[in-house]
DNA sequence: GGTTCGAATCGAAGCGGTTCGACAGATTCG
DNA sequence: CGAATCTGTCGAACCGCTTCGATTCGAACC
């Protein structure tokens, strides 16, 4: 395998002039530099990683931490992972995934061993134990997702305040008064799935507000239970006419279960769900939805973790950056049936 | 950071001594080696992964190209994913997950610079370009689909031809004489997606045999399309009783086609399709499928890829295995109805 | 016309591991 | 009982790259 020495040796310079023609740290003439350039060209010379690493103490590779549960959506990561190996790519830097269920040993294990420039953490909990680990490394780390104390890092995340109220306001402005929120699983918030309960409480606060009956179920992340769930919850809220999805499965399940009551949307009950367009399109998902962002979201982490890698934020101040929700309207949402 | 130079200080060794310690290379008195021990533990010491790489040329990473179509079921890549990252790591490795759309250009550059020990192919087609490249590289590779030529590399993928026989033998038993294939989109096949036309050639000779009539379409990938094309195969073939899904988005969309053209399954029109069991129970598919088995065939691409990293698998002979396909039943297979 | 400065280049050291050869001391063997 | 062998340890070299002085040379300056 060609190293800098052959670089050197072909374009007629030491070693130490060849890494400076191509790191350009100092001033080296016009035919030197291309001398070394056509070297190499032709040798096709690419620098050994670890050699680099270890004179330069810099990786260009970020650590992707990623927790995956049986009973959350895990279709969904895809859409944050390739948002961020894509835009890690396009500012110099490969991503390492890292999936083992012990976090916080992987965590220090990698940290430690100096493999990465940093650290984006996917799926983060109220009271993430990874955080602990995350501060006691040198290495920077971006959050997707927001604990309750995202102090030392930076956190992205959808505003799934916002995104409660924007569901319940929504339907309220559209004439609705009575409904229903299907939110994940219970132990995807006992295990600290913050997003679960900020939509939920946000949307009840909102409903109070406007004097809104709004009944809150968790649901399963599985056929056949999750059908089960919407079918019980509808029977138990006959005079409800809109239904809130915080869980894909449901959005997944809802059609069939529609079908089989003889109801349809928006005619006899209106729908908002909470996943992305891409998902709505190849899921026959046909409910009007707040997109998730996942792309968005993974982009923006990684821009800033390279941006703290590379030193150019500021070290002591650090980013909540809670994205605003949209509804995408697929004409799920109408005005409800008249009463009789 | 705490390097080897510590722990042999703190043990009282040289730096080769605790390098052997630790090793096992060499034998080394238990006094020693127990002193080293309690010095790595205390310190907390974990070797400087370019440090180690330099010397050893070895780096226990692998690096997973994937690649990514907006027009293939993309979601289904996450199960191959995992299975890899997990069975990497419980063997010892780490997994780089590269998705560049340059894969050749991703390839070459992450070969020559050593970050890898071997390279796992995602979605491998028929004629690959990156395989030309992974021949002309010193990492060895496994693949997670069949090319046509796999000389020199190990390929894992479902046998598809098998399976198209299956479903057609499935339908041919149980009564069915005319039936329709669905496939994944055209332009699937002409990048390469062999398995689409393993599946249906094989299906098609099979329907030959048995004297059936097999209508062979392609599908689009998401919806609204999938549906209309769906509706536009069942109008033209109204006398078919079987409906063999090789496109996920397909077995997505066909619930509620069904619903609309007043359908069930099976006692109107039996339907096998072709994914997991973990899709079918978060998307809602409910049709017998054969198993894509995602899991295991990444799995078993890297066991056979560390092997080989390990130089336990012999150097010239290079495995092809395919895995038999499985029907999982969900209900939807029964005898056509009664003509009239 | 000697000093000063900047441009261009080189040699050597260092990053943190592994590994080869040497060697001292204890054991075994003829 | 001297020679051969084994055990356990050490020092030095090396992996490939970056970077810090040091050096040379020519131009600019007063």
């Amino acid at each position: 395998m060609v190293n800098i020495g052959d670089v050197a040796r072909a374009a007629g310079v030491s070693r130490s002039t060849a890494s400076y023609a191509l790191s350009g740290k100092r001033t080296i003439s016009p035919a030197v530099r291309q001398n070394v350039e056509r070297a190499v060209r032709e040798l096709g010379y690419i620098p050994n990683a670890g050699a680099r690493a270890l004179a330069t103490s810099r990786t260009d590779v970020i650590a992707l931490l990623g927790q995956f549960f049986d009973d959350e959506f895990a279709p969904a990561m895809l859409q944050y992972i390739l948002g961020i190996t894509d835009r890690a790519r396009e500012l110099g830097f490969d991503t390492l995934l890292v999936t083992e269920s012990d976090g916080v040993g992987a965590l220090t294990r990698i940290a430690s061993s100096r493999m990465v420039d940093g650290f984006v953490l996917l799926n983060v909990s109220e009271s993430d134990e990874r955080l602990a680990a995350l501060r006691s490394v040198p290495q920077p780390a971006a959050l997707v997702g927001l604990p309750a104390d995202p102090r030392g890092v930076d956190a992205f995340d959808l505003d799934f305040d916002a995104a409660g109220r924007l569901m319940v306001d929504r339907l309220h402005e559209t004439g609705h008064r009575e409904m229903i929120l299907v939110s994940q699983p219970e132990h995807v918030v006992e295990r600290g799935g913050a997003y679960v309960w900020r939509l939920a409480d946000a949307a009840r606060a909102r409903a109070k507000e406007h004097g809104i009956r709004l009944h809150h179920v968790f649901g399963s992340s599985h056929q056949p239970d999750i059908g089960r769930d919407l079918d019980a919850v509808l029977d138990a809220h006959p005079a409800a006419t809109g239904l809130l999805l915080n869980n894909e499965a449901a959005a997944a399940a809802l059609p069939s279960v529609l079908a089989t009551r003889g109801l349809s949307t928006p005619s006899d009950i209106s729908v908002i769900g909470r996943y992305s367009d891409e998902f709505a399109r190849t899921f026959s998902l046909p409910f009007s939805a707040i997109d998730s962002a996942a792309d968005l979201l993974g982009r923006r982490a990684v821009e800033r973790l390279v941006s703290r890698v590379r030193s150019e934020a500021p070290a002591h101040s650090h980013v909540v950056d809670l994205i605003a929700p949209l509804i995408d309207d697929r004409g799920s949402i109408a005005a409800p049936p008249p009463r009789h």
